[in-house]
DNA sequence: AACAATCTGCTACACGTGTCGCACTTGTAA
DNA sequence: TTACAAGTGCGACACGTGTAGCAGATTGTT
């Protein structure tokens, strides 16, 4: 019953990723990871409507700047943006995308292989794997 | 030296989705083609901006309505878009990708078999496959 | 205690995007 | 040829997002 994740912009989601690298930090830590981070006060910006997500919680104050945790599960988060891609480019059939990705010389077949297996293990251990809908082909 | 892709919106890649699945189209059949279409006006007007975006373009009249085609390759946009959340959410690591991909529970080994078949057969047609950085495990 | 550096709380603003409506034009059918 | 349905060209609007500045509070320093 996972609580419905918040829609994350772009820049958003950057910012966030920083606050998931360290387990906490304050604006000016994240800013200071950005690459190519804006001002200081655009990131507090988006932190502040990062917390009206609900996407971070201020945990505690540290001399006078806040400190930030992420309240919600990465996996979560990610997963939400992958699904987003799958539907909207490939109604949600993801060996397509395993398929351009290969095209797009972003894997290897050792990479494949290597997803294989651990696929492989998992699945092993986790007996009840629930693999419900099977995305039917074209 | 494929010129610049533009940057769509959501919906402007689901609408130029349709007319790739056509290889033209009216507004109305785009129209009639979306699951969930706003009104008529709504796709008229992400027709108009993907026009500006040089996305598409009139090919002819039929009738009083234009008759639009795609002047962008799909495969471009497509990789524009992994590329995106590729860059935004695993700095690039594709393998990571398809790790979550997994997980999800989104692809089997059997898919992951097929892509890796697909991949030998195609690096082997090619000699010279760019492969560029090898990925570094967990 | 007075200061300087730094944070926070607001406010602002321009652009992109999704969503329409209106008025005018034009094939097409009666 | 007249009328009508369906297009088109424009304009409008609200909201999300990226970007930033200003004023007042706060904390560590001299």
């Amino acid at each position: 019953m996972e609580r419905k994740l918040p829609d994350l912009s772009r820049f958003e989601l950057q910012c966030l990723r920083r606050l998931w690298a360290r387990r906490e930090a304050t604006i000016r830590e994240v800013h200071g990871d950005l690459p190519k981070a804006p001002s200081y006060s655009t990131v507090r910006k988006i932190f502040e409507r990062l917390e009206e997500k609900g996407a971070v919680r201020r945990v505690r104050l540290e001399g006078k700047a806040w400190v930030y945790r992420s309240d919600v599960p990465a996996s979560g988060i990610i997963r939400k943006e992958i699904r987003r891609l799958l539907d909207g480019l490939f109604d949600g059939a993801a060996p397509e995308l395993v398929s351009h990705l290969a095209d797009m010389d972003e894997l290897s077949v050792e990479d494949l292989r290597a997803s294989e297996d651990e696929l492989e293990r998992e699945r092993g251990s986790r007996r009840g794997a629930k693999r419900g809908e099977g995305r039917k082909g074209a």
